[in-house]
RNA sequence: CGGGGUGUGGCGCAGCUUGGUUAGCGUGCCUGCUUUGGGAGCAGGAGGUCGCCGGUUCGAAUCCGGCCACCCCGACCA
Protein backbone atom coordinates (compact mmCIF):
# COMPACT_ATOMS: atom_id res chain seq x y z
CA UNK A 1 0.00 0.00 0.00
CA UNK A 2 1.29 3.24 -0.80
CA UNK A 3 1.59 6.40 1.19
CA UNK A 4 -0.42 9.05 0.75
CA UNK A 5 -0.21 12.00 2.28
CA UNK A 6 -2.00 12.90 5.50
CA UNK A 7 -2.02 16.64 5.96
CA UNK A 8 -1.47 19.58 3.12
CA UNK A 9 2.23 19.75 2.63
CA UNK A 10 3.91 22.55 4.04
CA UNK A 11 4.99 23.92 0.88
CA UNK A 12 1.91 24.05 -0.80
CA UNK A 13 -0.33 25.82 2.44
CA UNK A 14 1.66 26.59 5.45
CA UNK A 15 -1.38 28.04 7.38
CA UNK A 16 -3.70 25.22 6.53
CA UNK A 17 -0.75 22.55 7.09
CA UNK A 18 -0.81 24.30 10.40
CA UNK A 19 -4.52 24.13 11.05
CA UNK A 20 -5.07 20.26 10.02
CA UNK A 21 -2.05 19.31 12.30
CA UNK A 22 -3.96 20.86 15.35
CA UNK A 23 -7.05 18.78 14.92
CA UNK A 24 -5.50 15.66 13.51
CA UNK A 25 -2.99 15.55 16.24
CA UNK A 26 -6.13 16.22 18.34
CA UNK A 27 -4.46 19.26 20.21
CA UNK A 28 -6.85 22.10 20.40
CA UNK A 29 -9.72 23.42 18.45
CA UNK A 30 -11.85 26.39 18.48
CA UNK A 31 -14.16 27.37 21.45
CA UNK A 32 -17.83 28.36 21.22
CA UNK A 33 -16.95 31.94 21.30
CA UNK A 34 -15.21 33.38 18.50
CA UNK A 35 -11.27 33.90 19.00
CA UNK A 36 -11.71 30.99 22.21
CA UNK A 37 -9.73 28.00 22.27
CA UNK A 38 -10.36 24.24 23.79
CA UNK A 39 -7.17 22.32 24.62
CA UNK A 40 -7.34 19.32 24.39
CA UNK A 41 -5.66 16.37 26.37
CA UNK A 42 -2.34 16.04 24.13
CA UNK A 43 -2.19 20.20 23.57
CA UNK A 44 -2.45 20.39 27.56
CA UNK A 45 0.38 18.05 28.14
CA UNK A 46 3.05 19.52 26.27
CA UNK A 47 1.75 22.90 28.07
CA UNK A 48 1.94 21.13 31.63
CA UNK A 49 5.26 19.78 30.80
CA UNK A 50 6.28 23.58 29.89
CA UNK A 51 4.66 24.97 32.83
CA UNK A 52 6.69 22.07 35.11
CA UNK A 53 10.14 23.10 33.40
CA UNK A 54 9.66 26.61 33.45
CA UNK A 55 8.23 26.87 37.07
CA UNK A 56 10.87 24.87 37.81
CA UNK A 57 13.28 27.84 36.68
CA UNK A 58 11.48 30.53 38.17
CA UNK A 59 11.69 29.54 41.51
CA UNK A 60 14.85 27.97 40.75
CA UNK A 61 15.87 32.13 40.43
CA UNK A 62 14.31 33.09 44.02
CA UNK A 63 10.79 33.92 42.71
CA UNK A 64 7.71 32.95 45.11
CA UNK A 65 4.50 32.24 42.79
CA UNK A 66 1.26 34.04 43.55
CA UNK A 67 -2.82 34.49 41.88
CA UNK A 68 -3.89 37.80 40.92
CA UNK A 69 -8.00 38.48 39.97
CA UNK A 70 -8.74 38.28 36.92
CA UNK A 71 -11.18 41.50 36.70
CA UNK A 72 -9.70 44.75 37.10
CA UNK A 73 -11.21 48.37 38.26
CA UNK A 74 -11.11 49.95 34.89
CA UNK A 75 -9.16 52.90 36.58
CA UNK A 76 -5.94 50.81 37.12
CA UNK A 77 -5.19 50.79 33.69
CA UNK A 78 -6.15 54.28 33.30
CA UNK A 79 -3.03 55.36 35.60
CA UNK A 80 -0.54 54.88 32.90
CA UNK A 81 -0.61 56.58 29.88
CA UNK A 82 1.22 54.01 27.33
CA UNK A 83 -0.30 51.17 29.12
CA UNK A 84 -4.19 52.30 28.56
CA UNK A 85 -2.96 54.03 25.03
CA UNK A 86 -1.89 50.25 23.87
CA UNK A 87 -4.20 48.07 25.55
CA UNK A 88 -7.21 49.64 25.03
CA UNK A 89 -8.30 48.60 21.74
CA UNK A 90 -8.44 44.80 23.09
CA UNK A 91 -9.53 45.04 25.88
CA UNK A 92 -13.12 43.24 27.64
CA UNK A 93 -14.70 45.45 29.80
CA UNK A 94 -17.19 43.61 32.28
CA UNK A 95 -19.86 46.31 32.66
CA UNK A 96 -22.83 44.39 34.32
CA UNK A 97 -22.86 42.41 37.56
CA UNK A 98 -25.35 40.96 40.10
CA UNK A 99 -28.31 41.74 37.35
CA UNK A 100 -26.80 45.36 37.77
CA UNK A 101 -24.48 47.78 35.72
CA UNK A 102 -21.39 48.40 37.88
CA UNK A 103 -20.23 51.79 38.86
CA UNK A 104 -17.11 51.40 37.89
CA UNK A 105 -16.52 49.03 34.78
CA UNK A 106 -14.08 46.37 35.32
CA UNK A 107 -11.78 44.95 32.67
CA UNK A 108 -10.51 41.89 32.38
CA UNK A 109 -7.10 41.49 32.61
CA UNK A 110 -4.95 41.88 29.45
CA UNK A 111 -1.91 41.46 31.86
CA UNK A 112 -1.30 42.52 35.67
CA UNK A 113 0.93 45.22 36.08
CA UNK A 114 -1.78 47.49 37.15
CA UNK A 115 -3.19 45.06 40.16
CA UNK A 116 0.43 43.87 40.85
CA UNK A 117 1.22 47.47 40.83
CA UNK A 118 -1.33 48.73 43.46
CA UNK A 119 -0.17 45.42 45.77
CA UNK A 120 3.23 46.18 45.51
CA UNK A 121 2.75 49.64 46.49
CA UNK A 122 1.29 48.65 49.95
CA UNK A 123 3.76 45.46 50.24
CA UNK A 124 6.95 47.83 49.62
CA UNK A 125 7.60 49.70 52.63
CA UNK A 126 11.62 49.25 53.14
CA UNK A 127 14.44 48.23 51.46
CA UNK A 128 14.60 45.36 53.37
CA UNK A 129 11.30 44.21 51.60
CA UNK A 130 13.58 44.36 47.98
CA UNK A 131 13.66 43.20 45.79
CA UNK A 132 10.37 41.84 45.43
CA UNK A 133 9.95 38.86 43.01
CA UNK A 134 6.67 37.38 41.98
CA UNK A 135 5.24 35.17 39.64
CA UNK A 136 1.58 34.01 38.31
CA UNK A 137 0.21 31.65 36.18
CA UNK A 138 -2.84 32.60 34.50
CA UNK A 139 -5.14 33.63 31.60
CA UNK A 140 -4.82 36.53 30.27
CA UNK A 141 -7.77 38.15 27.40
CA UNK A 142 -7.16 40.37 24.44
CA UNK A 143 -9.96 40.38 21.99
CA UNK A 144 -8.23 39.55 18.67
CA UNK A 145 -9.70 40.58 15.55
CA UNK A 146 -7.94 37.61 13.45
CA UNK A 147 -7.74 34.34 15.97
CA UNK A 148 -5.52 31.66 14.93
CA UNK A 149 -5.04 28.95 17.63
CA UNK A 150 -1.78 28.51 20.24
CA UNK A 151 -0.36 32.05 17.94
CA UNK A 152 -3.47 34.37 18.57
CA UNK A 153 -6.05 33.54 20.97
CA UNK A 154 -8.65 36.20 22.90
CA UNK A 155 -7.97 34.02 25.93
CA UNK A 156 -4.92 32.49 26.37
CA UNK A 157 -2.67 30.69 29.25
CA UNK A 158 0.92 31.83 30.30
CA UNK A 159 3.28 33.06 32.63
CA UNK A 160 4.04 36.36 34.08
CA UNK A 161 6.48 37.51 36.40
CA UNK A 162 6.50 40.73 38.39
CA UNK A 163 9.66 42.22 40.68
CA UNK A 164 10.45 45.57 42.19
CA UNK A 165 14.20 46.45 42.73
CA UNK A 166 15.77 49.33 44.36
CA UNK A 167 17.82 50.23 41.64
CA UNK A 168 18.17 50.29 38.19
CA UNK A 169 20.77 48.05 37.35
CA UNK A 170 19.37 45.85 39.94
CA UNK A 171 16.10 45.76 37.50
CA UNK A 172 17.72 45.36 34.04
CA UNK A 173 19.87 42.41 35.67
CA UNK A 174 16.81 41.07 36.73
CA UNK A 175 15.02 41.46 32.78
CA UNK A 176 17.49 39.87 31.17
CA UNK A 177 18.57 37.06 33.91
CA UNK A 178 14.70 35.88 32.75
CA UNK A 179 14.78 36.86 29.59
CA UNK A 180 18.31 33.78 29.67
CA UNK A 181 16.05 31.46 31.80
CA UNK A 182 13.56 31.70 28.27
CA UNK A 183 16.67 31.00 26.32
CA UNK A 184 17.37 28.13 27.99
CA UNK A 185 13.60 26.79 28.17
CA UNK A 186 13.35 27.19 24.34
CA UNK A 187 17.23 25.12 23.55
CA UNK A 188 16.94 22.92 25.94
CA UNK A 189 12.87 22.07 26.47
CA UNK A 190 11.44 22.91 22.91
CA UNK A 191 14.62 22.48 21.04
CA UNK A 192 14.12 25.94 19.63
CA UNK A 193 16.75 28.37 18.77
CA UNK A 194 16.15 32.09 19.05
CA UNK A 195 17.93 35.28 18.17
CA UNK A 196 18.11 37.50 21.63
CA UNK A 197 17.70 40.86 21.10
CA UNK A 198 16.18 44.11 22.12
CA UNK A 199 12.68 45.59 20.81
CA UNK A 200 12.87 49.01 19.07
CA UNK A 201 10.65 51.79 20.52
CA UNK A 202 8.18 50.88 18.06
CA UNK A 203 7.61 47.00 18.78
CA UNK A 204 8.03 47.72 22.64
CA UNK A 205 5.29 46.47 25.20
CA UNK A 206 3.32 49.41 26.89
CA UNK A 207 4.63 51.09 29.34
CA UNK A 208 7.94 49.72 29.08
CA UNK A 209 11.14 51.26 28.83
CA UNK A 210 12.86 48.15 27.14
CA UNK A 211 11.68 44.88 26.09
CA UNK A 212 13.95 41.87 25.31
CA UNK A 213 12.45 39.26 23.02
CA UNK A 214 13.18 35.71 21.83
CA UNK A 215 12.65 35.57 17.96
CA UNK A 216 12.18 31.97 16.64
CA UNK A 217 12.11 31.45 12.99
CA UNK A 218 9.28 29.23 11.60
CA UNK A 219 9.29 26.52 8.82
CA UNK A 220 8.08 29.21 6.94
CA UNK A 221 10.73 31.34 7.88
CA UNK A 222 8.35 34.09 9.51
CA UNK A 223 9.48 35.17 12.97
CA UNK A 224 7.57 34.15 16.11
CA UNK A 225 7.93 36.16 19.28
CA UNK A 226 8.64 32.90 22.17
CA UNK A 227 8.74 35.34 24.93
CA UNK A 228 9.51 38.82 26.41
CA UNK A 229 11.18 40.41 29.31
CA UNK A 230 10.42 44.42 30.25
CA UNK A 231 12.37 46.70 32.22
CA UNK A 232 9.43 48.68 32.99
CA UNK A 233 11.70 51.74 34.83
CA UNK A 234 10.02 53.64 37.44
CA UNK A 235 6.42 54.07 34.90
CA UNK A 236 4.18 51.61 36.94
CA UNK A 237 5.73 52.56 40.27
CA UNK A 238 5.08 56.40 39.84
CA UNK A 239 1.51 55.54 38.63
CA UNK A 240 1.29 53.26 41.75
CA UNK A 241 3.20 55.07 43.65
CA UNK A 242 6.05 52.08 44.35
CA UNK A 243 8.35 53.38 46.45
CA UNK A 244 10.83 52.13 49.52
CA UNK A 245 12.80 53.51 52.48
CA UNK A 246 16.54 53.47 51.69
CA UNK A 247 19.01 52.91 54.70
CA UNK A 248 19.39 56.49 55.20
CA UNK A 249 15.49 56.94 55.01
CA UNK A 250 14.74 58.64 52.09
CA UNK A 251 12.05 57.51 49.86
CA UNK A 252 12.77 56.28 46.44
CA UNK A 253 10.52 54.74 43.50
CA UNK A 254 10.95 51.26 42.70
CA UNK A 255 12.37 49.79 39.02
CA UNK A 256 9.94 46.90 38.03
CA UNK A 257 10.30 44.39 36.06
CA UNK A 258 7.53 41.88 33.89
CA UNK A 259 8.22 38.90 31.53
CA UNK A 260 6.00 36.65 30.18
CA UNK A 261 6.13 33.27 28.10
CA UNK A 262 2.77 31.84 27.10
CA UNK A 263 0.49 28.99 25.30
CA UNK A 264 2.19 30.50 22.09
CA UNK A 265 5.21 29.05 23.05
CA UNK A 266 2.77 25.64 21.46
CA UNK A 267 2.02 27.24 18.03
CA UNK A 268 6.06 28.26 17.61
CA UNK A 269 6.59 24.16 18.50
CA UNK A 270 4.18 23.11 16.15
CA UNK A 271 5.98 25.59 13.28
CA UNK A 272 9.54 24.91 14.17
CA UNK A 273 9.53 21.03 14.17
CA UNK A 274 6.93 19.84 12.90
CA UNK A 275 6.55 18.43 8.97
CA UNK A 276 4.66 16.90 6.04
CA UNK A 277 3.68 13.96 8.74
CA UNK A 278 2.64 15.69 11.75
CA UNK A 279 4.43 17.11 14.79
CA UNK A 280 7.84 16.24 15.96
CA UNK A 281 8.32 17.20 19.33
CA UNK A 282 11.34 17.64 21.75
CA UNK A 283 10.87 14.56 24.13
CA UNK A 284 11.12 17.38 27.11
CA UNK A 285 7.87 17.98 25.92
CA UNK A 286 6.27 14.58 24.60
CA UNK A 287 3.47 13.36 26.42
CA UNK A 288 4.38 10.15 25.38
CA UNK A 289 7.93 9.81 24.51
CA UNK A 290 8.04 6.05 23.10
CA UNK A 291 5.07 4.24 22.38
CA UNK A 292 5.35 0.77 21.70
CA UNK A 293 3.16 -0.98 18.82
CA UNK A 294 1.85 -4.27 19.33
CA UNK A 295 1.88 -5.32 15.22
CA UNK A 296 -0.31 -9.03 16.18
CA UNK A 297 -2.59 -9.75 18.80
CA UNK A 298 0.19 -12.07 20.08
CA UNK A 299 2.90 -10.50 20.26
CA UNK A 300 0.94 -7.67 22.87
CA UNK A 301 1.94 -9.35 26.25
CA UNK A 302 5.95 -9.03 25.22
CA UNK A 303 4.85 -5.24 23.91
CA UNK A 304 3.62 -4.64 27.59
CA UNK A 305 6.60 -5.91 28.75
CA UNK A 306 9.07 -3.66 26.56
CA UNK A 307 6.28 -1.12 27.50
CA UNK A 308 7.04 -1.22 31.47
CA UNK A 309 10.92 -1.83 31.13
CA UNK A 310 10.75 1.46 29.22
CA UNK A 311 8.47 3.11 32.57
CA UNK A 312 11.18 1.53 34.54
CA UNK A 313 13.66 3.37 32.97
CA UNK A 314 11.79 7.03 33.76
CA UNK A 315 10.30 7.00 30.09
CA UNK A 316 7.15 8.22 29.46
CA UNK A 317 6.24 4.93 27.36
CA UNK A 318 2.16 4.01 26.62
CA UNK A 319 1.26 0.36 24.52
CA UNK A 320 -0.32 0.55 21.51
CA UNK A 321 -2.41 -2.94 21.87
CA UNK A 322 -5.06 -1.61 19.63
CA UNK A 323 -4.68 -4.50 17.13
CA UNK A 324 -7.94 -4.54 15.54
CA UNK A 325 -7.20 -0.84 14.08
CA UNK A 326 -4.69 -1.64 10.96
CA UNK A 327 -1.22 -0.77 11.33
CA UNK A 328 -0.93 1.67 9.47
CA UNK A 329 -3.81 3.90 10.55
CA UNK A 330 -2.27 3.58 14.38
CA UNK A 331 1.00 4.07 12.77
CA UNK A 332 0.02 7.63 10.64
CA UNK A 333 -1.87 8.60 14.18
CA UNK A 334 1.23 7.99 16.36
CA UNK A 335 3.45 10.05 14.09
CA UNK A 336 0.63 13.02 13.71
CA UNK A 337 1.05 13.27 17.34
CA UNK A 338 4.70 13.59 17.35
CA UNK A 339 6.02 10.45 19.77
CA UNK A 340 9.66 10.56 19.59
CA UNK A 341 10.41 6.96 18.83
CA UNK A 342 7.69 4.09 17.99
CA UNK A 343 8.54 0.57 18.94
CA UNK A 344 6.65 -1.95 16.72
CA UNK A 345 6.74 -5.60 17.79
CA UNK A 346 5.61 -8.30 15.19
CA UNK A 347 5.98 -12.16 14.95
CA UNK A 348 9.21 -11.63 13.10
CA UNK A 349 10.58 -9.54 15.05
CA UNK A 350 9.95 -11.35 17.97
CA UNK A 351 11.19 -14.71 16.35
CA UNK A 352 14.79 -13.35 15.92
CA UNK A 353 15.09 -11.11 19.78
CA UNK A 354 14.91 -8.16 17.84
CA UNK A 355 12.56 -5.31 17.78
CA UNK A 356 11.65 -2.44 15.06
CA UNK A 357 12.17 1.12 16.23
CA UNK A 358 11.91 4.42 14.32
CA UNK A 359 12.62 8.21 15.32
CA UNK A 360 10.05 10.34 14.60
CA UNK A 361 13.04 12.98 13.82
CA UNK A 362 14.96 10.99 11.55
CA UNK A 363 11.44 9.41 10.03
CA UNK A 364 10.86 10.74 6.26
CA UNK A 365 13.83 12.26 6.35
CA UNK A 366 16.07 9.25 4.71
CA UNK A 367 16.45 7.01 7.43
CA UNK A 368 15.28 3.51 7.10
CA UNK A 369 13.43 1.70 10.49
CA UNK A 370 16.06 0.29 12.45
CA UNK A 371 15.95 -2.75 14.26
CA UNK A 372 17.71 -3.05 18.03
CA UNK A 373 17.97 -6.52 20.34
CA UNK A 374 14.51 -6.65 22.27
CA UNK A 375 16.72 -7.35 25.26
CA UNK A 376 18.24 -3.84 26.62
CA UNK A 377 15.78 -1.63 24.59
CA UNK A 378 14.17 0.37 27.35
CA UNK A 379 18.18 1.39 28.05
CA UNK A 380 18.66 2.64 24.23
CA UNK A 381 15.90 4.38 24.43
CA UNK A 382 17.31 6.53 27.36
CA UNK A 383 20.39 7.28 25.31
CA UNK A 384 18.47 8.26 22.10
CA UNK A 385 15.88 10.98 23.68
CA UNK A 386 19.04 13.32 24.06
CA UNK A 387 19.86 12.95 20.58
CA UNK A 388 16.50 13.43 19.23
CA UNK A 389 16.24 16.60 21.07
CA UNK A 390 19.81 17.55 19.80
CA UNK A 391 18.79 16.69 15.93
CA UNK A 392 15.48 18.72 16.34
CA UNK A 393 17.55 21.94 17.55
CA UNK A 394 20.43 21.48 15.11
CA UNK A 395 18.26 21.06 11.99
CA UNK A 396 16.29 24.06 13.20
CA UNK A 397 19.30 26.05 13.43
CA UNK A 398 20.54 25.15 10.42
CA UNK A 399 17.63 26.08 8.52
CA UNK A 400 17.77 29.75 10.48
CA UNK A 401 20.65 30.07 9.40
CA UNK A 402 20.38 28.86 5.78
CA UNK A 403 17.75 31.81 5.69
CA UNK A 404 19.06 34.42 7.11
CA UNK A 405 20.68 37.15 4.87
CA UNK A 406 22.67 39.90 5.41
CA UNK A 407 21.64 43.13 3.50
CA UNK A 408 23.00 46.52 3.64
CA UNK A 409 19.70 48.79 3.42
CA UNK A 410 15.67 48.43 2.69
CA UNK A 411 15.55 48.01 -1.04
CA UNK A 412 17.20 44.70 -0.75
CA UNK A 413 14.43 43.04 1.83
CA UNK A 414 12.43 41.16 -0.43
CA UNK A 415 11.23 37.84 0.03
CA UNK A 416 11.44 34.74 2.19
CA UNK A 417 13.53 34.68 5.78
CA UNK A 418 15.30 37.11 8.10
CA UNK A 419 17.45 39.68 7.20
CA UNK A 420 20.36 41.06 9.33
CA UNK A 421 20.78 45.12 8.05
CA UNK A 422 22.25 47.70 9.89
CA UNK A 423 20.14 49.77 12.51
CA UNK A 424 21.43 52.97 11.22
CA UNK A 425 20.32 52.02 8.23
CA UNK A 426 16.97 51.45 8.75
CA UNK A 427 15.37 53.74 12.13
CA UNK A 428 12.07 54.60 12.49
CA UNK A 429 11.24 55.79 9.23
CA UNK A 430 12.50 52.82 7.97
CA UNK A 431 10.49 51.14 10.12
CA UNK A 432 7.45 52.63 8.66
CA UNK A 433 8.25 51.94 5.20
CA UNK A 434 8.99 48.48 6.16
CA UNK A 435 5.61 48.10 7.79
CA UNK A 436 4.34 48.71 4.03
CA UNK A 437 5.49 45.36 3.16
CA UNK A 438 4.53 43.55 5.73
CA UNK A 439 8.13 43.00 7.19
CA UNK A 440 9.05 44.18 10.58
CA UNK A 441 12.09 44.88 13.01
CA UNK A 442 12.12 42.08 15.53
CA UNK A 443 14.84 43.15 16.96
CA UNK A 444 18.26 45.00 17.70
CA UNK A 445 21.57 42.82 18.84
CA UNK A 446 25.06 44.10 18.55
CA UNK A 447 26.99 42.76 15.58
CA UNK A 448 28.92 40.30 17.69
CA UNK A 449 25.35 38.61 18.58
CA UNK A 450 24.83 39.78 22.44
CA UNK A 451 21.86 41.52 23.34
CA UNK A 452 22.01 45.27 23.73
CA UNK A 453 21.04 46.86 26.79
CA UNK A 454 20.75 50.47 26.11
CA UNK A 455 19.60 51.65 22.83
CA UNK A 456 22.21 54.83 21.69
CA UNK A 457 22.61 55.35 18.05
CA UNK A 458 26.33 55.18 18.45
CA UNK A 459 26.32 51.39 19.43
CA UNK A 460 25.96 50.52 16.00
CA UNK A 461 23.42 47.35 16.31
CA UNK A 462 22.13 45.26 13.79
CA UNK A 463 18.10 44.99 12.78
CA UNK A 464 16.85 41.59 12.28
CA UNK A 465 13.91 41.73 9.98
CA UNK A 466 11.16 39.28 8.97
CA UNK A 467 7.55 38.85 8.38
CA UNK A 468 6.18 38.06 11.41
CA UNK A 469 3.23 36.17 12.95
C1' C B 1 -20.73 50.36 10.48
C1' G B 2 -21.06 48.88 4.77
C1' G B 3 -21.02 44.84 0.99
C1' G B 4 -21.19 39.59 0.01
C1' G B 5 -21.92 34.56 1.73
C1' U B 6 -23.40 30.38 4.87
C1' G B 7 -26.66 27.92 8.67
C1' U B 8 -29.49 20.43 6.98
C1' G B 9 -27.03 13.58 11.95
C1' G B 10 -20.22 14.47 15.35
C1' C B 11 -17.51 16.66 10.83
C1' G B 12 -17.91 17.94 5.47
C1' C B 13 -21.77 18.61 1.99
C1' A B 14 -26.24 17.76 -1.68
C1' G B 15 -31.40 18.82 -1.93
C1' C B 16 -34.18 24.77 -2.23
C1' U B 17 -34.54 27.68 -8.59
C1' U B 18 -39.98 24.80 -10.12
C1' G B 19 -43.41 23.26 -2.35
C1' G B 20 -45.74 16.93 -2.60
C1' U B 21 -44.24 9.78 0.01
C1' U B 22 -40.19 7.14 5.20
C1' A B 23 -34.74 14.31 3.90
C1' G B 24 -30.08 11.98 0.99
C1' C B 25 -24.46 11.32 0.23
C1' G B 26 -19.28 11.07 2.01
C1' U B 27 -16.75 10.52 6.46
C1' G B 28 -16.98 9.33 11.54
C1' C B 29 -19.66 6.19 15.33
C1' C B 30 -21.86 1.07 17.19
C1' U B 31 -22.21 -4.57 16.35
C1' G B 32 -20.45 -8.98 13.90
C1' C B 33 -17.26 -11.67 10.68
C1' U B 34 -12.96 -11.61 7.70
C1' U B 35 -8.45 -8.77 7.93
C1' U B 36 -3.77 -6.66 10.20
C1' G B 37 4.53 -5.32 8.98
C1' G B 38 2.16 1.98 6.40
C1' G B 39 -4.66 5.41 6.71
C1' A B 40 -8.60 -2.48 5.43
C1' G B 41 -13.24 -5.17 3.32
C1' C B 42 -18.18 -6.90 3.70
C1' A B 43 -22.80 -7.05 6.24
C1' G B 44 -26.10 -5.03 9.70
C1' G B 45 -27.29 -0.69 12.82
C1' A B 46 -27.86 3.99 15.72
C1' G B 47 -28.00 9.08 15.04
C1' G B 48 -31.47 15.04 12.18
C1' U B 49 -37.22 20.04 16.27
C1' C B 50 -33.44 21.13 8.21
C1' G B 51 -30.44 28.29 12.99
C1' C B 52 -34.95 30.78 15.61
C1' C B 53 -39.91 33.14 15.35
C1' G B 54 -44.00 34.18 12.48
C1' G B 55 -46.73 34.05 7.69
C1' U B 56 -48.66 31.85 2.90
C1' U B 57 -50.61 26.87 1.71
C1' C B 58 -54.49 20.97 1.91
C1' G B 59 -49.07 20.44 2.51
C1' A B 60 -42.75 24.20 3.76
C1' A B 61 -35.69 22.18 4.38
C1' U B 62 -37.87 24.47 -0.19
C1' C B 63 -41.91 30.44 -0.99
C1' C B 64 -42.50 35.39 2.04
C1' G B 65 -41.24 38.61 6.45
C1' G B 66 -38.44 39.40 10.82
C1' C B 67 -34.56 37.98 14.08
C1' C B 68 -29.94 35.43 15.55
C1' A B 69 -25.18 33.29 14.78
C1' C B 70 -20.88 32.42 12.05
C1' C B 71 -17.46 33.20 7.68
C1' C B 72 -15.06 36.44 3.79
C1' C B 73 -13.95 41.51 1.98
C1' G B 74 -13.85 46.66 3.31
C1' A B 75 -13.76 50.23 7.32
C1' C B 76 -11.87 50.92 12.29
C1' C B 77 -7.46 49.60 14.95
C1' A B 78 -1.72 48.74 15.00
Amino acid sequence: MSQKPVLTLQTNDFPQWYQEVIAKAEMAENGPARGTMIIKPWGYAIWESIQNELDQRIKDTGHSNVYFPLLIPNSFLQKEAKHVEGFSPEVAVVTHGGGNKLGEPLVVRPTSETVIGDAMSRWIQSHRDLPLLLNQWANVVRWEMRPRLFLRTSEFLWQEGHTAHATKEEAVEETLRMHNVYDDLMRKVLAIPTVLGQKTERERFPGADATFTLEGMMRDTKALQMGTSHYLGTNFSEAFQIDFATPENERRLCHTTSWGVSTRVIGGLIMTHGDDYGLRLPPAVAPVQAVVLAIRPETVPESAALTEELKAAGIRAQLDSDTHTPFGRRAVQWELKGVPVRFELGPRDLKQGVVTFVRRDQKHEGQEKQTIPLAGAGQAVVEILPQIHTALYEQALARREANTHNVKEIGEIEGRGFFRAPWSAIGSAGETKLAEKAYSVRCLVHPEGQVPVELTPENDLIAYIAKAY
